[in-house]
DNA sequence: GATCCGTGGCC
DNA sequence: TGGCCAAGGAT
């Protein structure tokens, strides 16, 4: 790293650091010994994508239920998808349970130490590689998410379109990362970029780094990244069924890959352009099928969903699936989806 | 490189 | 209201 860099950015930036780092669950203070990786790991993982403020429940419940790597390697798989049901992103528990097996079964039940190895796990990608060998093991990794691409766009006034940028980005964060403290420094760079460095209304007054920030320079920090601008969400149409029968109701598991994948669901049809109505319902039966509708925003398409149902009296015969009591069904670990759907069900019969 | 994959909060 | 955003990864 060159000095000036050192001086104009990291020097201060830790220096900030040490007098204003969030107090979190999963981080050990400033200057005083790494962390558990265990936890740092599970942080790491539950945060892609997902604010402190939603992963810290979260991250409390697993890790009094799980303490270890070998406790949650041993969790069976449908308990783990109950437990993450609501966070979202459920591939991230599918790798999560993947990768604590793995570690059990080929290193000792102890995470690899160096960013290579630990890229080769499930759900370890370029940044969580990084950002667990630099706060657990002290590597020199450069760790780069939404907030170091934002502060360093706007350190060095980047006017290429992210994602494109994304390489030039990176350049630019490998400059600046000093060789010691490498993961407090990009602790550093993530709570500034939460707390300071904002996305809309920076709060440049307070920023340690703005003597040195091209973009306030120019006067338009929040300019900064530029990004192409999204595809508009489609809406997409289904129906989910709900099966009751002696107070339970019909749930079902979830193909383990794609959307909502190995979460457990209420019985649903295909998703389509228009309205499909008992279409591909679980069996031929008397559906009812109901004015309401259950509205929700998923990445890429919105889903406007029907409800139809039907009561069964007597033998369920050869309908698979679970029969889940209606009174319990805060237990079942329905993703949201479900839980309103079955909620508006509930409210409704 | 483009697409798929959740959810909640904000203005 | 609706688009945008958040400690991304897999394919």
């Amino acid at each position: 790293m060159p000095d000036n860099a050192s001086r104009e950015i990291a020097e201060p930036l830790l220096d900030w650091y040490d007098a204003n780092a969030r107090a979190l669950p999963w981080r050990a203070p400033p200057g005083t010994p790494a962390p558990d990786p265990y936890r740092v790991w599970l942080s790491e993982v539950m945060l892609q994508q997902t604010q402190v403020a939603t992963v810290i429940p979260y991250f409390e419940k697993f890790t009094t239920r799980w303490p270890d790597f070998a406790s949650l390697a041993a969790v069976e798989d449908g308990e783990l998808m109950s437990a993450w049901a609501g966070l979202g992103y459920y591939a991230r528990a599918r790798n999560l349970l993947a990768a604590a097996r793995a570690v059990a079964v080929e290193h000792g039940g102890q995470l690899p130490g160096t960013e290579a190895e630990l890229r080769k796990l499930p759900g370890f990608g370029a940044y969580t590689a990084a950002a667990v060998a630099a706060i657990a093991f002290g590597e020199r990794a450069v760790v780069v998410d939404g907030n170091v691409e934002r502060v360093i766009a706007r350190l060095f006034a980047v006017a290429d379109p992210l994602p494109g940028a994304k390489p030039r980005i990176r350049e630019l964060a490998d400059s600046v990362t000093p060789d010691e403290r490498a993961g407090d420094f990009a602790q550093a760079m993530m709570d500034l970029g939460a707390t300071i460095c904002t996305p809309r209304s920076p709060k440049c007054l307070l920023c340690p780094l703005a003597k040195r920030c091209d973009a306030r320079a120019d006067g338009r920090p929040d300019a900064y990244p530029v990004k192409a601008r999204k595809k508009a969400r489609p809406t997409r149409y289904g129906t989910m069924f709900w099966v009751e029968r002696n107070g339970a109701v019909l749930l079902v598991r979830r193909p383990a890959r794609g959307l909502l994948g190995g979460m457990r669901a209420l019985p649903t049809g295909p998703w389509a352009d228009s309205p499909p109505g008992v279409e591909g319902a679980p069996f031929a039966a008397g559906w009812a099928l109901h004015n309401a509708t259950v509205s929700h925003g998923f990445t890429h398409f919105e889903l406007v969903s029907a409800l139809a149902s039907v009561t069964i009296d007597g033998q369920a015969g050869a309908i698979e699936g679970e029969w889940w009591p209606i009174a319990e069904l805060d237990s079942a670990g329905l993703p949201t989806v479900f839980a309103r759907a079955a909620e508006t069900m509930r409210r409704m019969r």
